[in-house]
RNA sequence: CGGAGUGUAGCUCAGCCUGGUAGAGCACUGUGUUCGGGACGCAGGGGCCGGAGGUUCGAAUCCUCUCACUCCGACCA
């Protein structure tokens, strides 16, 4: 994309309703802009950076047999009712009504759509296990919205919904689910750690909590710091095996992980005291089994292999995806701006044109740009170098290909990697291969 | 939902107390000098001061109502 072109409207100046680093930088970076209390349009640097999570959580549930689907925001009272949850889901719930009176809602989460929807179609338990989720929008109407994306009513969430014909199937879809969000944030390129979570009138230990580490979260964790070694993309855990699941799970909770709500003091000093890590956290995923509690409810059973009826055993796993925008900002930026993760970064590269109108310089990025395609965001703007710099370093790409007049001359680009602020003179070949690695 | 605030130019804000008819910096347009970390000069454009009522000769300013947004608390992917 070419800067001139484009609608990146970034801020030299801090917009005064934003208090903390990632809602600033969103704002600050064109990513978003508010368009009412705690709903942002995503602008679209912003799309792509959702669209790039989106992705990544894709192929991550895809991996692992879940089949995408599409269910609308807006759902009929009914369903609600006969889960028994239109009246106990309070004044989150947005509440609309059609032009025949018809009671609607703006969906907070799809329970009873899916459940309906399986339970219309699958008759025998020999049609499970499924797995199904969507990326879609969703509105909680909360009391006060806060820190941008963060906690904002209107969120992309992706949210799965498993069935199976036992509780022994169903712990092995869960375990499975939380070896994808392992990958998942991993590949995000962020330091998820999962902690139990509260069961509720469920019980068992089959909820977990997955936060990211940030000074401005919103929760206290505690967690064993050989979680932090843990490299999930290369580890050969086989998915379709039971006891090669179960192997990963009893290890990966083996280690100390808690919020401050389900902190256990005793559990903590058992820790080695050089592995404790302490600190404060934001919930970017959730993961529950909750059984039979919604295909009960709604009376969704199919055939048994005796015969009889029985109720689909049932897990939901959330990520919040427009939440992780923010997330990843603030585990990830400097007082220059954002500072993005390569697979999640709007552009891979910024190219700064620091003498637009000089034929070298024109040429050579004109020679980047066309093999970086829409990679690259080429900044042809005819601002004076500095700008350039400060746009690029707020909107955090990972590389910087720097174009002046001295080394246009010789063919050569100045490369910066924005994480480290490592800088190489190469030739132009070199940088475009470095940069797009290969 | 309780408490506290704020709405004036695209952004950050001043002006309000003590009414007299709209300001600054940045941004934007033109122009000249600059040109590797958010330059400088000159000349410009842009706001029915959130909205509605009221008081007054006169309201951004005072009063009433209303809407929106923000912060603190309780609650949350």
């Amino acid at each position: 994309m070419r800067l001139s072109r484009s609608f990146l409207p970034t801020l030299k100046e801090t917009p005064s309703d934003a208090q903390i680093p990632s809602h600033r930088l969103m704002l600050r970076a064109g990513l978003i802009r508010q368009t009412s209390s705690g709903i942002y349009a995503w602008l679209p640097a912003g799309l792509r950076v959702l669209r790039n999570i989106s992705q990544i959580v894709r192929e991550e549930q895809d991996r692992i047999g879940a089949q995408e689907v599409l269910m609308p925001t807006l759902q009929s009272a009914e369903l609600w009712k006969r889960s028994g949850r239109y009246d106990a889901y309070g004044p989150e719930m947005l509440r609309i009504q059609d032009r025949h009176e018809r009671d609607l809602l703006y969906g907070p989460t799809n329970e009873e759509m899916i459940t309906d929807l399986l339970g219309q179609s699958v008759k025998s338990y020999r049609e499970l296990p499924q797995m199904l989720y969507h990326i879609q929008w969703k509105f909680r109407d909360e009391v006060r919205p806060r820190f941008g994306v963060m906690r904002g009513r209107e969120f992309l969430m992706k949210d799965a919904y498993s069935f199976d014909a036992s509780y022994e199937a169903a712990v092995d879809t869960y375990r499975r689910m939380m070896l994808a969000y392992l990958r998942t944030f991993q590949r995000l390129g962020v330091r998820a750690v999962p902690m139990v979570a509260d069961t509720g009138p469920i019980g068992g230990d089959l909820s977990h909590e997955f936060l990211i580490l940030a000074p401005t979260g919103e929760s206290g964790v505690f967690y064993d710091g050989a979680l932090e070694s843990k490299d999930w993309l290369s580890d050969p855990i086989d998915v379709d095996d039971s006891t090669s699941l179960a192997g990963f799970f009893n290890t990966l909770t083996s280690y100390y992980a808690a919020t401050d709500e389900k902190h256990d003091e005793t559990a903590w000093a058992a820790v080695p005291e050089e592995n404790r890590r302490e600190g404060r956290g934001i919930e970017v995923g959730h993961i529950f089994y909750f059984g039979t509690k919604y295909t009960k409810s709604m009376d969704i059973s199919v055939t048994g292999p005796d015969g009889a009826l029985l109720y689909p055993e049932m897990g939901s796993y959330g990520i919040g995806v427009s939440r992780l925008v923010g997330a990843i900002i603030e585990a990830s930026h400097d007082d220059g701006g954002i500072v993005w993760p390569d697979s999640v970064a709007p552009f891979r590269a910024a190219i700064l044109n620091l003498k637009v109108g000089d034929a070298e310089c024109d040429a050579l990025c004109e020679r980047l740009y066309a093999a970086g395609d829409e990679q690259f965001l080429y900044d042809d703007r005819t601002d004076r170098a500095g700008a350039k710099f400060a746009d690029a370093d707020l909107m955090g790409h990972p590389w910087q290909m720097i174009v002046g007049p001295r080394g246009a001359k010789t063919g050569t680009v100045e490369l910066k990697r924005r994480a480290t602020g490592e800088r190489f003179e190469l030739p132009a070949e070199e940088a475009l291969a470095k940069v797009l690695g290969r």
